[in-house]
RNA sequence: CGGGGCGUAGCGCAGUCUGGUAGCGCACCACACUGGGGGUGUGGUGGUCGUCGGUUCAAAUCCGGCCGCCCCGACCA
């Protein structure tokens, strides 16, 4: 490709509304351009890396044994109200309507679709296990579409289903996917973690997310550094060994402690360190009324573990300041497990503490040398705090580490929840009809163009892995125009290097060197050849890998072969 | 949706408080010089000041409605 002849729409300034350093280099290098929130056009260099990463997702879907299709991302509401989605979906699912005023929605994942397809295709166990797949833009409405491309509303998505008769071809599947996705990860050079998660709204049972780390995630990751455990730390399990609690020590005793109403404040009036109080919560339970649930000072309340909890209401609702101050007399700031008439929920590192310090229930008032089953006799322990980073590990084999992750991949043992609303079954190998088992695995296309940027630039602008590279090496000739020499040099180095099957940018603007040199940096293209009178008189070209510190010098005889090699 | 901020040329901004014929830098076009790290000069192109209404002799500026965009919270690839 001539620069001449392509589109090169580089910016010097950085937009003002781009905050993090992907959307800033992808806006300024020409990458994307906005058309409205969250919603992008992919410009030809842009879509050139958009292409390469579809490129090896699709290689290796294809090596899991998955089958590419296309299905329609507008979508009729009659599937979705199948399957409940309708409702349950809520307003992220951009719902349109037809001209005689039908009702449909825009795709923003597939499983009906796809169980759709399977129960009208699929009749016998002999067909499966079946692997589909397709890439394909989703739409979701987001609340907030931010970081330009990385939570758009409408991006580019690799969907892929799977469906079995028995939950042991699903694990088997799910454990090739998993391979499968560890490997596109890897050929894009990312540094990335696979984690436990949440299933959330798409519903299952075992879920991995797949997270490539950099610190402006939007998720927090915990990973063990003694083994392979990882989890989203909404889900990384609190563990304590209760029976280590000290014994008390100290009687309890009522402090004044006017003014106090926070942890800090707490502490602070008392110098004593945060692990040594208990902070009380209340919220709703799950028959109606309050509940409390006890965390230690130091530790945050993980509003996914609570409500699991059989005992509290689900969604989580935080009590109001006046229902709690009817209840125990105090305000906040001032409140304690002790002697309290609703049931209490103790974290199990609060359930560890000895001789803490809790609120009175009194306003300015706060109670030390508390202690369990001697002061509180009515409670019960959970795992209901997200946990910190020095927690030990869930398995027992070293200790957390939290780190920040933007997840590129998601996969899901969904078993049978749609095929069993949507009555999609087979015969099996006894004649008998049985719902599919169903496996669900996506992964964030255009979410991975950013993220990689994340973990792949410096201050002139993105170092591509080769593998996502637009170019792979730019012929930058300085002053073609003026000199015979310099464009006879760099017309049969671009000849060779197309013959040879390279990805080159012939850079034959008629700009200055250093707008060149610029602009070739900020685009990230991995290699790079100079030609330039000063060297051709020696015979000689200058090369420079996109994250070398010095261009080196190439006999003009050797550079092919150099390239060849350089290149793979 | 709740809280905060912003809408003036393709991009970055000033001008708004204190009303009086719309400006700067970058980019773009032409010419000249220049030619190994976003060069210099001269001359240009481009804006119904988000939008609708009100106040006024006069509105980018004052007042009101609406729309859009960005940031902080709940969602997710």
């Amino acid at each position: 490709m001539r620069s001449s002849e392509f589109l090169i729409t580089t910016h010097r300034e950085t937009p003002a509304d781009a905050e993090i350093i992907s959307h800033q280099l992808m806006l300024r290098s020409g990458l994307i351009r906005k058309l409205s929130a969250g919603l992008y056009t992919w410009m030809p260099v842009g879509l050139r890396v958009l292409r390469k990463v579809e490129q090896v997702v699709r290689e290796e879907m294809e090596a899991a044994g998955a089958l590419e299709l296309a299905m329609p991302m507008v979508q009729p509401a009659e599937l979705w109200q199948e399957s409940g989605r309708w409702e349950k979906y809520g307003p992220e699912l951009l719902r349109i309507q037809d001209r005689h005023q039908r009702d449909f929605c825009l795709g923003p994942t597939h499983e009906e679709v796809i169980t759709e397809i399977v129960r009208g295709e699929i009749n016998s166990y002999k067909q499966l296990p079946l692997s589909l797949y397709q890439i394909q833009n989703k739409v979701r409405d987001e609340i907030r579409p931010r970081f330009g491309i990385m939570r758009a509303r409408e991006f580019l998505m690799k969907d892929a289903y799977s469906f079995h008769v028995s939950r042991k071809s699903l694990e088997t599947t799910y454990q090739r996917m998993h391979e499968a996705y560890s490997k596109i990860f890897a050929r894009l050079g990312l540094e990335f973690r696979p984690v436990l998660a949440d299933t959330g709204s798409i519903g299952g049972s075992t879920s991995h997310e797949f997270h490539v780390l950099a610190d402006s995630g939007e998720d927090a990751i915990a990973f063990s550094d003694g083994s392979d455990y990882a989890a989203n730390v909404e889900l990384a399990e609190a563990t304590a060994d209760l029976s280590t609690r000290p014994a008390p020590s100290e009687t309890m005793s009522t402090i004044a402690t006017p003014g106090v109403k926070t942890i800090g404040d707490l502490c602070a009036a008392l110098s004593i360190a945060e692990e040594k109080t208990a902070k009380t919560l209340f919220v709703e339970a799950a028959g109606g009324g309050l509940i409390a649930l006890v965390i230690r000072g130091d530790h945050e309340l993980n509003a996914i573990k609570a409500e699991k909890h059989s005992l509290i209401a689900s969604p989580l609702r935080m009590a109001a300041e006046e229902e709690v101050t009817a209840l125990t007399g105090a305000a906040f700031g001032s409140l304690g497990p002790v002697n309290l008439q609703v049931p209490v929920i103790v974290d199990y590192s609060a359930a560890l503490c000895a001789d803490f310090v809790c609120g009175a229930n009194v306003d300015n008032q706060h109670l030390q040398g508390v202690n369990w089953d001697r002061d509180v006799t009515s409670y019960e322990t959970a795992d209901l705090r997200s946990v910190v980073a020095g927690d030990p590990s869930p398995d027992g084999q070293g200790r957390l580490q939290i780190r920040r992750g933007i997840e590129v991949g998601h996969i899901f043992q969904l078993g049978s929840q749609y095929s069993e609303a949507m009555n999609a079954t087979v015969l099996d190998e006894h004649g008998k009809s049985v719902a599919l088992e169903m496996g669900c695995y996506g992964i964030g296309v255009s979410r991975i163009v950013a993220a990689a940027i994340e973990q792949n630039h410096d201050d002139r602008g993105i170092c591509w892995p080769s593998t996502m590279a637009p170019f792979q090496l730019a012929i930058v000739p300085l002053n073609m125009h003026k000199s015979e020499a310099v464009a006879t040099a760099a017309e049969s180095l671009y000849k060779s290097c197309i013959e040879l099957g390279i990805e080159v940018l012939l850079d034959d603007r008629t700009e200055r060197p250093g707008v060149k040199f610029s602009d070739i940096e900020l685009l990230g293209i991995p290699h790079r050849i100079v030609i330039g009178d000063r060297s051709l008189a020696t015979g000689s070209l200058e090369y420079q890998g996109r994250r070398d510190a010095e261009s080196q010098s190439l006999a003009q005889s050797a550079a092919l072969e150099f390239l060849k090699e350089r290149l793979g």
